[in-house]
This record gives C-alpha cells, structure tokens and sequence, in this order.
DNA sequence: AGCCTTTGACCAGCG
DNA sequence: TCGCTGGTCAAAGGC
C-alpha cells in the first residue's frame, strides 16, 4: 500500500550511461586535438594546473598522470554507449528525482572510483571545466560537484586502505568472483551485500526485471521507521551495474565503522557515487551539503578547486589509460599519443 | 533466538 | 477487461 505509494516516480532505466571507447577519430581528436589545430587534452590539463595552481606539489600534469595510470583507477574496457545527444549532466541527472550510477560489468576500478562520464563531443578543456559536466555550483540533484567528487575519491582512498574482507557467510559468495587481483577484492563486498554505504539494509526480495538483463535485488533500511530502500543490480560476475535509492534516512548510520571502511566517512553514504536519491532533490541536497563535508571550512577555495580538477583528472586518466591499448594501432600510424 | 536471504505468490499500475 | 510488469509480502530455511 503505501510502500507503493512510495514508489511514484520510476528512473528511466533505457539510459545507461557509460564510458566507452570512442570511434577512433573521435580519440584521436581527444588526444591530439582536432585537425592538429586544438591542443590535447594533456597539454590542456597540464596548462590548467600550471596555471592555476603553479605552486601545488603536483607540478605537471605528467605526474597526475602517472601516478594515476599507476593506481588502481586504471581499469581496462571502459565504455561510453549513450547517445551523442546527451550530455554528462542529463545523464547523472537521468533518474529524475531517483539517482542512478551505471557502471560497466566488471569495472573493478571504476566500481571503486565511480565513472566518470565523458558525453561525446566534450573536449579535455571542457571536462576540465567544471561548468563543462555539472553547473557552475550545482552537479546531478543538486549536489555541488566538488563534493560528489570528493565523495568519489573519499571512497577510492578508503577502499585502497581497507584490509581484505574476513570470510564470512555473509560473502560466500565471493568465491564466485574471478578477479585475479587481490587488491581489487575489497570491491567483492558489494557481492551479495548492498553497497557498504554505512546503513544496514534487509533484502526483501528479487527479481529479474524486464528492463534489466541482470536481477534486481530489493532492499530497505533494517532501521525501524526508516523508509529508505534500494534496488541494486548485479551483473552476473557479481559487479554492481546499477543502485537505484528512493527515500531519506532519517537516523544517523548506524553502522560508522562500515561507512568509514567503505567510505572514509560515515557521512558520506547520501553521496556515494553509486548512490542517491530522495524523494525531494532538495532534501537530499540539504543532507549532502551538511552531512559530507570533506573540505575543511578553511580549505583555500583555489585548492579545492585544485583539488577537484585533480580528481577529474584522475578520472579521465582513466579514460586516457583505456587510450593506451590502442597502442597498437597508434604505432601502425607511427603518431605520438 | 534473532536476523538474514531466498523465492514463489500476490498486488497495483499501466497500456 | 486483460495481460504484462515492477514492487512487495511472507513463509521457509540458513547462519
């Protein structure tokens, strides 16, 4: 009854937005600029940071970028397969009122960091831009960019930190996955458990639904008189392709040591990147923007700034790094990268 | 014993 | 009205 009542406004779920290879004109334009005229992306990341942040300890985009392709977030088979029309914003802002985080089957790393998603047509200096994905002050429901990205990279910094999961029945399931690298597995957690977004959730059903070709499964907050629930679908390797949360907590999480394990913050469960929703934008906005903050008051506004365009950057990186196995084909052109 | 997942059945919305 | 679909219920069983 009202459980149903609550269900009023269904995601669009035709729209999966993901990151994928471009043509390979398209990537060559990314990367060298078009018709040579433009330049790349890494010399206009590099500008970007040299410019404006000239005296950070990162002195050159070459040393983001290496350390990026050096971290886990270098994750093979990223795909971008929605249509030209859409930009980046539209598609994190898809869900209406219900955001949505779609994540390509068996992106471990993508799973940690979240996607970034890069709509065709925007150039590196636009990514790099922060208006050029989100609003100047605003991302997907509202929330500020700086903060959803902060939450992103929270959470990649404290699952690179967590220990192995202990096996428990809780996981047995875990053995289902093949993932060769051991330090991908603590992304295992999401294996027949909700997201460790700090709350407990009770499955109460599943089902394979037609619009999805993977098993929705259907959770609701343990918390009594919380009405937050959540549809999660797994791909059959067990990855994440899809969280779906409806309704607003109304307690604090009471689970802080997961929500730090898995986020770096207790507070940062109303923002993970494979999160959100609400039934009021506005109320999840409210949550967001005074429950996470990881910024210090006192942050010098010119370093957050820094600091989310180095994030961005970590992000495309990952883009670039998907770049390099087309290295082949590059050296059959004979043309630099 | 308590909490959890599983899963078939049921219900409501919609075309 | 009817069938399809998504969402939920609730009994059963596991840990």
């Amino acid at each position: 009854m009202s459980e149903r009542e609550q269900s009023s406004s269904k995601p669009p779920t035709s729209i999966r937005p993901m990151i994928t290879l471009p043509p390979r004109s398209s990537m060559e334009n990314y990367f060298i600029g078009e018709s040579g005229a433009s330049p790349g992306p890494i010399t206009l990341v590099s500008s970007f940071f040299t410019e404006n942040e000239p005296e950070t300890d990162f002195r050159s985009f070459s040393q983001l970028l290496a350390g990026a392709m050096a971290s886990p977030t270098a994750v093979p088979n990223v795909r971008r397969d929605f249509p030209p029309s859409h930009d980046a914003a539209a598609h994190m802002n898809s869900g209406g009122d219900v955001f949505q985080l779609n994540r390509p089957a068996g992106l471990v790393a993508s799973e940690q960091l979240g996607v970034l998603t890069i709509p065709p047509g925007l150039t590196p200096a636009g990514l790099l831009d922060s208006t050029g994905i989100f609003p100047p002050a605003q991302g997907p429901n509202g929330i500020s960019h700086q903060k959803m990205l902060a939450q992103v990279s929270t959470q990649a910094r404290a699952r690179q930190q967590m220990p192995p999961p202990k096996a428990s029945h809780k996981m047995k399931e875990s053995s289902d996955i093949s993932h060769s690298d051991q330090t991908y597995q603590p992304s295992n957690l999401t294996v027949d458990k909700p997201a460790e977004d700090g709350y407990n959730w009770r499955k109460y059903g599943q089902k394979q639904v037609k619009s999805s070709e993977y098993p929705r499964s259907y959770y609701r907050c343990t918390n009594s008189n919380c009405p937050v629930k959540k549809k999660v679908e797994r791909s059959l390797e067990g990855q994440i392709t899809e969280i779906i949360y409806k309704g607003q907590h109304n307690h604090q999480p009471p689970n802080k040591r997961g929500a730090s394990n898995a986020q770096g913050s207790s507070e940062s469960s109303q923002v993970t990147p494979e999160r959100v929703s609400g039934s009021s934008d506005s109320d999840e906005v409210g949550n967001a923007e005074t429950r996470v903050n990881e910024w210090d008051d006192d942050e010098p506004q010119s370093k957050r700034r820094y600091m989310y365009n180095l994030r961005t950057v970590m992000n495309y990186s990952v883009y670039i790094d998907k770049c390099l196995v087309l290295k082949c084909w590059q050296e059959h052109r004979g043309s630099d990268f």
